[in-house]
DNA sequence: GGGAGCATGTAACGGGTTACATGATTGG
DNA sequence: CCAATCATGTAACCCGTTACATGCTCCC
């Protein structure tokens, strides 16, 4: 039943989007690595909390997947830069290429919340979708934003793809957010329509 | 800094989905609640392990949240079944009232992938990609269909407008991936003239 | 002077998973 | 008779988070 092991499972996800980040070449300290996942990664995978990324930066070391070093000059402060190793940058591309493709992981709260509408107020249950509808406008936004200052530097070309994708993506939920908002007006006017026929029948 | 402890963080997500399973208002074993949870809290939000589920109503039954009683008939399978209780009904109207609103969590593996693109040889990108897409076109025919199955009766009309949602939504992430497929076409193309540009000028 | 940002970690905890153990019933 | 399904749980483990500790530097 247990699938074989695989050299892929030898990381957790994390661990490899924490080797990608540094597959584009820079040397970066853990510090940086944090801000880097918080304004690319988070946008359609997540963002690890910077613990995390100092505990995963020790086991890809242990792995000889990265190097590192004490940042030479400004020597006072302890500042380690990370650099990814080719034995590292061969092991991101076989797991590029031969992890399973896995379902995205999707845990939407506001359409638990929205499954469970028999027992909220509908006005309620609007203003949560509500909220989610501005959220998801907010990250296309942004996500515009990137796109447009997006590097034209080809080294970025699947980086500024990505973007797009994100910026569509967010649109989508947008939409759908939209949709539902129109839904809950039917059910509320099928609602009341019930609600009027059980008193004219009374 | 830390949030002040509120009601609605004595559970977590996945116990007020369990909760919610039982708010339907039926009497239902653990394994029931599993079966029930991979068809249909899954496509939107996730199907916790079966343990867990167990592991989740005993923190319920010691919060009051749900009562259960040995199954009457058929004695000698120990099977137990649980049912919401008012004050377990009241919690979780709480919850989906004043919970906040969070952002949905998504890992999407693949974009993550494509992210890295340039490691990868296009070929093996596509592939993913088109995974990916069987994969949503799957989701989006189950949904479907049981959109097109799903009760009429008026106690399941949230449920209903969720799984329409959700049948929309993967139909985006098809659309998406289909648009991303268009974008890594474009990608090769453009790398061609890149590397026949290269060669002129050598 | 003090707050924001830079920089690195440890400790405790919790939520969730896999693997395992057990056994009865049903249907081909 | 054997496999699948029903049914319930425990134990080990790990991924990741929060909270905390520390201290520097830059700029208002």
């Amino acid at each position: 039943m247990a699938r074989a092991r695989h050299e892929f499972d030898e990381l957790a996800p994390t661990g490899w989007a924490v080797l990608g980040l540094l597959s584009f070449g820079n040397e970066l300290t853990g510090y940086e690595l944090k801000k880097w996942a918080d304004n690319s990664l988070r946008f359609f995978y997540w963002a690890p909390a910077t613990s995390q990324i100092y505990a995963e930066l020790k086991r890809l070391e242990r792995l000889s997947y990265v190097t590192s070093r004490e940042a030479a000059h400004d020597e006072l402060r302890n500042k380690r830069v990370y650099r990814i190793t080719t034995a590292g940058c061969d092991a991101l591309r076989r797991w590029l290429r031969d992890a399973p493709v896995e379902p995205p992981v999707l845990k939407h709260g506001v359409a638990l919340r929205v499954w469970l509408g028999h027992l909220v107020e509908p006005d309620e249950l609007r203003s949560i979708v509500e909220q989610h509808r501005q959220y998801a406008e907010e990250m296309q936004d942004e996500l515009e934003r990137a796109a447009a200052t997006a590097r034209r530097d080809p080294a970025w070309t699947y980086p500024a793809a990505v973007i797009r994708w994100g910026a569509r993506y967010y649109e989508a939920e947008r939409a759908l957010a939209d949709e539902m908002l129109r839904e809950l007006t039917a059910i509320e006017r099928a609602n009341g329509r019930r609600k009027a026929r059980r008193v004219r029948s009374a």
